[in-house]
DNA sequence: AAATCATTTCGATAAGTATCGAAATGATTG
DNA sequence: CAATCATTTCGATACTTATCGAAATGATTT
């Protein structure tokens, strides 16, 4: 997950220099030492240096030795890696180890008290519902509740349970038969 | 040409950091507000608002009010164009802020397929050198070739390998022995 | 082995930038 | 208009890195 994003991260840090930029379009032509791209591009050769090791650790450059030179030359492959690199799957997965529960978490840590109680019901909609997936938990799935025994679990987190109450029904977090009034959890 | 370069480096530049990556894979998926980038990436709202000003700045982004909130989406679009972007003659055009060589580039880039074999050979005088000038990068100085090595590397670029011979010849940047039929590279 | 030439490594410096907190701005609701 | 909430801007800090010069390493020739 994440050493697959680093790897990433390198590739375009790699590309985001316009001297390597320059290094990678003089190699599309053809091979070069780093003398040359030095004078080609009015750097030290310490410093073409670092941009080919830079380059070359993600592969898209390689060297092979020439007389008293070293002559670079561009990984072609990498780059047709990179043409199928912005698929919409492999997109998504770029944000794999992303918690994605991050957003609720602060919600609930802005509206809960040390005891878990609520300090206020959120009045909008997103926050609410954030909050209404925190309460919801106390409720096993399964069990069959009347009004009262629902009321008494929402009396934990806030005296105002008939909100909390008709929230969860809205937000389809828990179900209520017509008649008899009994409510139960709702699965994902 | 500069600027068209910078433009590039700053497209690199957007996605050489691992939290915009992050949110780029976040937004692949469905829109999010700055506030819940915030929440899911552990980061300050702030932080995210510059993350997302890189990511605009390029196209990456964009924003639509709705509510409290800005709502960013990925702009599709804009990595379409990413995939196009590797194609060889834009690579090579790539070195375009480079003072040397200019003209041989461009004829390459006219002349040569994403492989880098030649399309045709050039009629013009001129456009021939050059391109002769591309070819012979592959001979090792100081090497000495069969009539049949010389083909065969020639044959990379173009199955007319004996036009090429006689003009490299021809260019003076290779010879030939009389008799036995042995080329070498000729330094400038 | 010594000399020569290119490349790499190292230390230092300057520029860039990711991040935060605080303040300013913008947008929406009451 | 006042209150509320999200976003942006600003100033500061810490970390990264592009660049250079000098020294060390590697490779080739004599």
């Amino acid at each position: 997950m994440s050493e697959k994003n680093d790897e990433l991260v390198l590739f375009f840090k790699a590309l985001a220099d316009a001297n390597r930029l320059k290094i990678v379009g003089l190699l599309a032509q053809h091979p070069y030492s780093g003398e040359e791209l030095a004078a080609l591009l009015g750097l030290k050769a310490s410093t073409v240096s670092h941009h080919l090791s830079r380059l070359s650790q993600v592969g898209l450059v390689s060297a092979r030795a020439e007389g008293y030179y070293s002559v670079y030359r561009l990984e072609e492959l990498a780059l047709q890696k990179t043409r199928l690199l912005f698929s919409h799957k492999d997109l998504v997965s770029v944000a794999d180890g992303v918690d994605v529960d991050g957003y609720d978490r602060k919600v609930i840590a802005d509206f809960t008290r040390p005891d878990g109680s609520l300090k206020e019901i959120p009045a909008q909609r997103k926050k609410l519902e954030a909050i209404l997936r925190y309460v919801v938990r106390d409720f096993e799935p399964g069990n069959r509740y009347t009004e009262k025994q629902v009321n008494k679990i929402l009396s934990r987190f806030h005296e105002d349970t008939a909100s909390l109450r008709r929230g969860l029904v809205g937000a389809k977090l828990m179900a209520r038969e017509g008649g008899g009034g009994e409510y139960w959890k709702l699965e994902d």
